[in-house]
DNA sequence: GTGGTCTAGACCACC
DNA sequence: GTGGTCTAGACCACA
């Protein structure tokens, strides 16, 4: 796992943690990796796990058992989605076609890479 | 002006320069705002704008003359497109491709909601 | 550790730091003092020493590790020889010879000084 | 005339009087270019100049005569020699020196150079 | 007036 | 503990 310099890391294994709950890898009520086990894994300090954690928990997307660990939720998906299109429509999109207006770029053109991505 | 929590203010000064020019708002060859000026209108210290220009001026989108002031350069437009393409179709897209194939948005949603805003 | 009048002080302190790593007394993967430490040291202020600190980062000579240090790249002595070669043959000796020839001084004596000092 | 960045204009101005003297360009007992006159021929502000002559006033290089202009001293190009020759000898060479045995550059290399620019 | 450098000190994020 | 950002204010050089 590699970290970006200019976004914090705990947001960043948040981001990790919530992608392999919508790709289903890690399913409503599996337990996650323990904080010491993944900070070990992802070469982080424990704290910032813990961290990431705590914001997954307040986002109501993981649960904590005391003494057992961090499970993923029923409502995980549907409130990683709430959260994600949340931003995805009021924050990145907004922020997509303003760049696509300053720089004078056709939504032809996005179309057309988006396509030859697919 | 507002500023964001998340990201350094001196970077957003320079972003809000950058938009100035590229909205022809501030002309090639122009002098720019002093930086004390500048300071005392968007209320931060002028520290925090020497950062934000002396950023520019490392981007070639500004240059300094010494006792007056800070001065648009003709090429500025040229590499503030060059940069923001850059980000735009290196990190911006494939992030936003990334989102929508995790909350499997469709494209048509995407060039709906452009054609509403347009 | 004394500064002179006429050169930024954070300039000083990156010229001492690429210093001790020529002289193989920082080694590349080591960490060097951290800001405060050798803000303290040197009597100057942390700013100036994290102005110092980011100018070698840009030059590729050192390496940040968030919450951990400052660390001497393995290329370091490479990007610090590259900077000084260039500075050196295309800056610091035409204009020693050029002095040379408005001084009317002949090569011999800086030979014979040369060999002296060596 | 073009400007470095890192050195004051001032005496870089001074530097150029300096030159000119020694080519024999402005000759002993002659009029040098008066204040207003060479500050509109390098586009710099008056006082620039003003510094400049008064550093080199103070050097014995050249003399002031009220109401008239700056003319060259007899004893310019001696005391200009001086000066340089202690700044080459105690500043310029050491500094060679130095940058030489920390690049690990050959005093042969210095001479070939040196007599293929002859 | 312009810009540049430095200081002292506060506050925040991450390890 | 590490580094980063920002503030308030002093002082200097150049126009």
């Amino acid at each position: 796992m590699e970290f970006q310099e200019k976004k914090a890391i705990y947001l960043q294994i948040a981001d990790y943690v919530a992608e392999q709950i919508l790709l289903n890898k890690w399913l409503p009520q599996q337990k996650i990796p323990s904080i010491r086990e993944f900070a070990v894994d992802i070469a982080v300090n424990a704290n910032t796990v813990i961290r990431a954690y705590t914001y997954l928990q307040e986002q109501k997307i993981i649960d904590m058992r005391r003494g057992i660990g961090y499970f993923v939720l029923d409502c995980a998906v549907e409130n990683i989605k709430r959260l994600k299109k949340q931003i995805f429509f009021q924050i990145e999109l907004p922020a997509l076609f303003k760049s696509m207006h300053l720089l004078n770029i056709h939504f032809s053109e996005i179309e057309k890479i988006y396509k030859e991505a697919k």
